[in-house]
Formats: C-alpha cells, sequence, structure tokens
RNA sequence: GGGCCCGUAGCUCAGCUCGGUAGAGCAUCUGGCUUUUAACCAGGUGGCCGGGGGUUCGAAUCCCCUCGGGCCCGCCA
C-alpha cells in the first residue's frame, strides 16, 4: 500500500522545519485562557491579549489576510491573519502551518467586519505537527467502521458524538458525588474470579500463569460486594466493567460498564427508591429536563415511575399464572420461539414475560416480584414463597436495572445454589455457579440488605439519546481488520 | 447461529442492471486575491475498485470463496 501523499508532503515540511532549527514537537508553551472561555464570555476577553493553543481545523486564505479555525474541548474561535501584523510570519504561516495541526497562538480577542469573534495573531508556534489531513469537515465522518476503529476522528469531527462521551463522563462523576453524598464507599472487586457469579451468562475464560489455575472475567461484582456488607460496611458500592462471553447487538456489548450498590437494612422497595432518585438527578444535572427523545419515543422520566407485578402483568394478558398448566407455557414458549435447555416454569413465565411486555415500557417502568426461579441470590418473598422480592427497570424498552432484596439465609442460598449447578448438568450454560466461599461468607452473617445494578452504558444510551450501546462505548468490540 | 445490505481517491459518493482505457465534489499541490467562515478563480497530482480464484479476447461490473462492517431476528444486561 502506497503512502498517503499527506503524509508524504507533511514529512517533507517537517525537514525543513527541523532543517531551519523548528522543533515540530516542542515541549511547552504557556496558555492563559482556553476556546471555551473565551467563546462563552466574549465581552470579558474583548480586546484583551490572550495566548490558547487548539486544533486548526480550518484554513481561508485571502491574498494577504487569512482565516483558520482553532478548536479544542468541541469550542471553536476563528484566527485571524494579516500580512500587515505577521509580515514574515505570515507567509511562514500559510507554507508550514497545515489543517490539523496543532498550534499555540497570542493575538488579541476582536471581532471581523462580519462580527465573528477572532483572535488577531500576533505570534504562533506549532505545537505538534499531524502527519494526516483530517476527514473532510463538511461531510464529516460517516464511515460507521472507521468511527469505531479511530474514535478520536470521530469525536474530533462530530460534535454530537464529542458531546455523547462528554456527558458519559459527567453520569459517572455525577453519580459518585450522588452516592458519596449518602454517605456510600466506592470498592474496587476482583475481575479476575476462580468462580464467577451474580447473574446468568457465559464467562471470558483466561489463566493464571503464577498459579497455574484458569480464571474467569467478572459477569458481575455481586458476590463480592456483598461480602463487603458481610464485612461490615453498610453502604457500598462499584462502577466496573463486566465481562459476558455472548452476543454483539444495538444493545449488548461484551464488556460493559456496569455500578452495583448495596446498602445494609434496606429491602427491594428501598433500592426503587434510590434508584428512581439517582435516575432522575442524572437528567436534571445532565440534560436539565426530566424529558428524552429516542427516535420517535418520548419518554417523560417525571412523577412517581410505574410498578407492575410480573404475574399479574401476564394474567391480565390472559396468562394466568395461578391457572396455566405447564403443556400450555410450553406450547407458548413454541409460539414465541423462546428456547430453554431445560424448562423450569418460573423461568419460563418470566421469559415469557420478558418476549412480550419488556420492549412496550417506553416511560419508565419497574416491574415486581419475579417467579421464584428467575435468580437464586434474590430473597424470597414476604407475601408468597413462589416469588421473589425482585425488580427490573425498564425505559425506552430495554432494560436498565435489575435490584433485589438480598438472601442472607446461606441454608436457602446453598440449596438455590445446588439447583443451578442441576440446570447446568441438564444443558444450561448460563446456570450459576456453586460459590461455596460465598456461602461461607453468608454463615458468618449478612446483614439484611438491599442491591441494585444499573447498566452504566445504558443509561447513558437514555441520557443522550444513543439508538446503539456502540454510540456510548469509546472502543466498541471489533473483529481486527486484515484483508 | 439465521436473513438482508454494504466495501471504488484522504473524505462523501456515482459507475455495476446491460463487461470495452476508472469518474464527480470537496481536501491536497501550484498560481492569483487585504474581512472569510463549505471563501472564490485558474491549473495540476492522486485509485491493484476490501482480498483470492474463476468465466471471458477483455472484469469495479458476471460467478465462487474469503475478510471487514451495518441492520433485523435468536440468546443475553
Amino acid at each position: 500500500m502506497p503512502e498517503r501523499k499527506d503524509f508524504l508532503d507533511r514529512l517533507k515540511k517537517i525537514d525543513e522545519l527541523k532543517s531551519m532549527g523548528i522543533n515540530p514537537y516542542p515541549h511547552y508553551f504557556k496558555v492563559n485562557s482556553t476556546i471555551r472561555e473565551i467563546v462563552e464570555s466574549p465581552d470579558l476577553f474583548m480586546g484583551k491579549n490572550v495566548s490558547i493553543a487548539g486544533r486548526v481545523m480550518a484554513l481561508r486564505y485571502h491574498g494577504k489576510v487569512g482565516f483558520g479555525d482553532l478548536s479544542m474541548d468541541n469550542f471553536k474561535i476563528q484566527l485571524f491573519l494579516k500580512y500587515e501584523v505577521l509580515k514574515d510570519n505570515y507567509d511562514f504561516f500559510k507554507k508550514f502551518v497545515d489543517k490539523s495541526d496543532i498550534i499555540g497562538v497570542e493575538g488579541d480577542v476582536v471581532r471581523t467586519e462580519k462580527g465573528e469573534l477572532s483572535i488577531l495573531v500576533k505570534n504562533f508556534i506549532i505545537l505538534t505537527k499531524s502527519l494526516y489531513d483530517l476527514p473532510h469537515a463538511w461531510f464529516g465522518l460517516e464511515d460507521v467502521e472507521t468511527r469505531y476503529r479511530q474514535r478520536y476522528l470521530d469525536m474530533l469531527l462530530n460534535k454530537d458524538v464529542f458531546e455523547i462521551f462528554r456527558k458519559r463522563s459527567m453520569i459517572v462523576g455525577e453519580i459518585r458525588r450522588f452516592l458519596d453524598s449518602k454517605g456510600f464507599l466506592e470498592f474496587e472487586t476482583p475481575i479476575l474470579q476462580p468462580v464467577y457469579g451474580g447473574a446468568n451468562a457465559k464467562p471470558f475464560i483466561t489463566h493464571v500463569n503464577a498459579i497455574d489455575r484458569n480464571y474467569y472475567l467478572r459477569i458481575s461484582d455481586e458476590l463480592y460486594l456483598k461480602r463487603l456488607l458481610v464485612a461490615g460496611y453498610p453502604k457500598v458500592f462499584e462502577i466496573g466493567k463486566d465481562f459476558r462471553n455472548e452476543d454483539i447487538d444495538s444493545r449488548h456489548n461484551p464488556e460493559f460498564t456496569m455500578i452495583e450498590i448495596y446498602e445494609a437494612f434496606k429491602d427491594y422497595n428501598d433500592m426503587m427508591e434510590l434508584t428512581e432518585n439517582l435516575i432522575k438527578h442524572l437528567a436534571q444535572k445532565i440534560n436539565g429536563s426530566l424529558k428524552v427523545k429516542i427516535g420517535e419515543n418520548e419518554i417523560d422520566l417525571s412523577g412517581e415511575w410505574k410498578k407492575v407485578k410480573l404475574l399479574e402483568k401476564l394474567k391480565e394478558g390472559g396468562v394466568d399464572p395461578n391457572t396455566i398448566t405447564d403443556d400450555e407455557i410450553k406450547k407458548l414458549l413454541e409460539k414465541y420461539d423462546i428456547k430453554m435447555p431445560s424448562y423450569v416454569r418460573g423461568i419460563a413465565l418470566t421469559k415469557l414475560f420478558e418476549e412480550i411486555y419488556e420492549h412496550t415500557f417506553i416511560n419508565p417502568t419497574f416491574v415486581i416480584d419475579y417467579p421464584r426461579e428467575s435468580t437464586p441470590l434474590c430473597k424470597l418473598h414476604r407475601n408468597d414463597p413462589n416469588l421473589v422480592e425482585r425488580f427490573e427497570l425498564f425505559i425506552n424498552g430495554i432494560e436498565i436495572a435489575n435490584g433485589y432484596t438480598e438472601l442472607n439465609d446461606p441454608i436457602l442460598q446453598e440449596k438455590f445454589f445446588n439447583e443451578e449447578v442441576e440446570r447446568r448438568i441438564l444443558g444450561d450454560e448460563e446456570a450459576q455457579q456453586k460459590d461455596t466461599d460465598f456461602i461461607e461468607a453468608l454463615r458468618v452473617g449478612m446483614p439484611n440488605a438491599g442491591g441494585v445494578g444499573i447498566g452504566i452504558d445504558r443509561i447513558s444510551m437514555i441520557l443522550t439519546s444513543a439508538k446503539s450501546i456502540k454510540e456510548v462505548i469509546y472502543y466498541p468490540i471489533l473483529a481486527p481488520k486484515n484483508d
């Protein structure tokens, strides 16, 4: 493959600069203002002398006068270059400063005849010589593959993409502040685990050479965070990556970010309240509004969020969990093309519910009180031992959060783990492993507690109106490229 | 895992139905121009048409294989 022409042209310029004793990658240039500050409060800066730095995004020459766009942090200011000010340096700029270079400039904040806020450049320095021209600014970078493989170009050229990731960063920071203000402590639990647990998923397997054992990349943080409750911390959380070796689509990436929160002496009602308050707080802080539009869907986060009991909803839809036979359920599974490695009534009902109703919950909806078999880590419902005190939150038809009143009975926990092991033997690859160390911890005694996991990527999608999880993940997983 | 679509210049795309010397706009390069902002005017450079194989006198175009990507479905958060 021949080298790009822009690359070769710019290499020549670098050689010329060096031969003149000019370092194309100098160490330091003192800035005293940012482009953002000037653009946001032009009156404060008008007529003043400033030193700023940024990337050259456009150049427009008109003989002995020229204009450029200098950009940083998604803010842009015009450079105003005049021969009568710069003299010989004007020609130097014209010859050696290219689009995409990062430069520092010193000059006065002015407005041009057309009223454009500008820096009348008096001095300038090349800070980073770029060897590639940027993709065309007007058409932007639309090739999806290039956008994901070279995300920095995507962010540099597509302002909305830049803002999505700025918001994502703000969301994570705001979550930490919110929980900190309520007295929660953040912990970092193991990512490499000898036994994985806390969710139903296929794991990534790795190997720890030092002890010659296969380990797993965690699929959730749950069982380690609960050990912290045993240890005596009443309010804990963790924000981190989980890894699930499953398929990729607009809502799933094999590595994704989750926050899990556990609080002693609380139950799932408290955790729903916490979740609702947190997400409303985020929407207000990030977007200044509790309304979000995603595609055709207008989502309203205000008001008290709806709670729907899973079995009651099924019953309303004509599937009465009290009277329906297993054979009838199996027929429905077939009708909706749902495959189960081993038939378990409660799981079958949950899957039917998910298939029929999940996508219909556009405004935030808590689905509560799941069949007992849907998860082995949840406490039985206080009024019905066939149910567990579990909730899932849906917004825009996708699952955003999952929480429960945590199971802290070590005897029951061991029994439920054993049931999972049986299901695994029957071929369910996503059945959970039995974590005997965790049972040991429960025998010491874990306070009654509520817990919730919230998908950070998913909530970022909601708050940035992103239609695909790839739009909120910096580098979504892609196959390596070769010919 | 199944179905549909896409890959041509640095970027955005046409050309493919119906095979005949690889195109446009922008970017880049060279001139010109002292208030532009998709600047403008004139001229030039730039491509193994994702990769491999086949059919053919001749393939970007037809056929087969393969790589990468997108969307939908299944499973999953």
